[in-house]
DNA sequence: ATCCCGAGGG
DNA sequence: CCCTCTGGAT
């Protein structure tokens, strides 16, 4: 009876989470409001270290001035700044947004390329916006969306042993089913905002203390 | 490693 | 005051 027999692996233990996950937040799904693939890429822009219920904030009025690809990337700058402010790094947010719309129109024909390598290309764009779009604006799971929340739960799950939110993707995909990676980060994400807090987690309200090497008792 | 940056909570 | 919020580029 050796003892990998009587503890569960990483990716017993990552089903697990995501069983008891599902049945906590069933009907989990990005919460970012948006019409099209290209107001999901903006808002998801915008969603960098703030909420997304801040971004839900400033995007009726922004997608009300500027709807698609060609009126973002022909926006006024200061304009644009102007609405997107309240949500922090707003000179980086609305250059990378002019520069990935007026991109998406001269080399894309004015749509989101739906391959990894491409949208990658869009400034401001790396693996965490590029899954968000591909999961949910066109249904493609390439990967697994690693953002600050799915990244805190991970380690303190103890799924993961990098900071490095490349390798923790690697070893996330490695763990779970490919179908259920966009389920798995959804749901940590929900679990992160609404129990396991980055400051203070409540782990006695946790339904996953027993399959936690962090929890606090 | 550092910078970008506002808003809200403790 | 300090920390955190669906990061990415230099």
């Amino acid at each position: 009876m050796s003892i990998t027999r009587k503890r569960a692996t990483k990716k017993q233990r990552a089903i697990e989470i995501l069983i008891r996950l599902k049945r906590e937040y069933p009907n989990a799904t990005c919460s970012l409001n948006y019409e099209t693939p290209v107001q999901l890429l903006v808002a998801t822009i915008l969603s960098a270290q703030c909420t997304d219920e801040r971004v839900n904030k400033v995007t009726p009025d922004l997608f009300s001035r500027f709807p698609d690809a060609a009126a973002l990337a022909g926006a006024d700058r200061e304009e644009l700044e102007t609405l997107i402010r309240s949500t922090g790094f707003y000179r980086n947010k609305a250059k990378n947004i002019q520069g990935a719309t007026d991109k998406i129109i001269r080399e894309f024909g004015g749509k989101i390329p739906q391959q990894m390598e491409k949208i990658l290309t869009l400034p401001g764009v790396a693996r965490k916006t590029a899954n968000v779009v591909l999961a949910h604006g066109f249904g493609i799971i390439e990967g697994v969306t690693v953002d600050t929340h799915v990244k805190r739960l991970s380690q303190r799950l103890g799924l993961t042993e990098h900071k490095d939110p490349v390798r923790i993707e690697r070893d996330l995909m490695s763990l779970l089913p490919q179908p259920e990676w966009e389920n798995w980060s959804i749901r940590l994400i929900y679990h992160g905002r609404a129990v396991c807090k980055a400051r203070k987690p409540a782990c006695a309200a946790c339904g996953l203390v027993d399959l936690c090497p962090s929890a606090q008792a």
